[in-house]
DNA sequence: ACCGGGCATTAAAATGTTGTTAAGAAGGTG
DNA sequence: CACCTTCTTAACAACATTTTAATGCCCGGT
């Protein structure tokens, strides 16, 4: 399985900060988007949603405060700011337009890299409050933390998507997800209306989970709405 | 949302911070718990769950690290960490023991002030999908929240119109909805005369929700006016 | 008791949504 | 570069919901 290293997007135009950056989270494992506008990054962020954005106030194209806003519009993502300004007013405005960290520069490789996993629990940790992260229902066994999914005692194996949108589901057990409400979290904002891709991945996802695909038991269908994972 | 003011436990020894904080948190709307040690802080936490944790790591009898570990045995509340120590080696620490923000002091008490909404924006997003507001009567229940619909034990599935329809009726739960209101907000305003639809989409909705849809318990016909779900 | 107007019931046609399949493109890996 | 997996795209089949229409029922007024 090509582990799925958590993807960090970079928006950043000091090609410098760049390449240590590479350097330092490429070598943890971590898989990296670079992009040196607002724009681009806006975008990539849009097309290749991240697991978290590190985001440096001090772009050419755009103030940083507005490229947290227009990510907060549609995602959750972790934001952490990096950025030179280290004032007092401009953490608070950055904190408040929707970032979760402000590290100011210089700021050391350790320091970053704490921090980085502090937003990784944040984002891994899903809407089940401390209790134990394995969901499960009836036959199926989902293990969020540690990316596997069991049905009985059969390990299934699942492809990224495929896992994310079962993730999501999961998150939301028992409530109906929309299909744009999906494919905004799943493939990114600009597909929220292409949902045939939902139905060819739901239609693999049942085929991997369900005893009987055509009468799901747990991937169910809300006809013009959306889709439910069922909880008993 | 809940009204009462969020909670935020203070684990300081030193009094003068205390009384700082004390001051600033309180005009904020928040309401303190204080502790002045290590072993009060963690009872504290455990008799009253807070909904944000400061830390100060220097406590006299044990070490700030062993605090954020005992209490990320149980919970997953917020917790930040106020400390003296600024090493890099000793935010890691503390950042990867579990805590979720590091400040160092002397502070300003308007980031910590943004840390704080940090920390509770994570927290309440936790709680978003629990306990929205489910409508109840009888053997009835209708959770518009989560989009589902339950008689006794049995899950009910409604078609888009069916649903709306029903919820229309929740929203105004013992009142009557003429006609006209209802074919206007399910349907939409050039509907409003065609109140052969409702006919059938009350009739199938009764099919689905009552005992006896002959005689109906929940979805009661005002003659000449329009329909009202009866509360208790 | 009869009539009429609103209401309930039913079912088939029309419309819109979802499921299925497969082939080709893209991306990653050795 | 050649392999493999995964993703995208498209076309068609299967299904569910909504609309439409026709019929029968109940109740109050005369």
């Amino acid at each position: 399985m090509s582990d799925t290293a958590p993807v960090i997007l970079v928006i950043e135009d000091e090609p410098q900060i760049r390449r240590f950056l590479r350097a330092t989270l490429g070598s943890q494992g971590y898989t990296l988007l670079e992009a040196t506008t607002a724009q681009e990054g806006l975008s990539e962020a849009a097309s290749h949603p991240p697991d978290i954005v590190l985001l440096d106030l001090g772009l050419p194209d755009m103030d940083g405060l507005e490229v947290v806003q227009r990510l907060r519009e549609w995602t959750t993502v972790p934001i952490i700011i990096i950025s030179a300004r280290g004032q007092e007013h401009d953490k608070v405005a950055g904190l408040d337009a929707g970032a979760d960290d402000y590290l100011t520069k210089p700021f050391g490789v350790a320091e970053l890299m704490a921090r980085v996993r502090v937003a990784m629990r944040h984002a891994n940790r899903t809407l089940n409050d401390g209790a134990d992260s394995v969901f499960k229902t009836g036959d199926l066994e989902v293990d969020l933390a540690h990316r596997n999914v069991r049905v009985g005692e059969k390990e299934i194996r699942l492809t990224p998507i495929e896992f994310k949108l079962l993730g999501l589901l999961v998150k939301h057990a028992g409530k109906v997800l929309t299909h744009r409400q999906i494919l905004k979290e799943v493939w990114g904002p600009n597909y929220a209306e292409e949902s045939h891709y939902l139905r060819v991945f739901v239609h693999q996802l049942r085929h991997k989970l369900e005893a009987d695909p055509a009468k799901p038991k747990y991937l169910v269908t809300e006809a013009g709405v959306g889709y439910r994972l069922r909880t008993e």
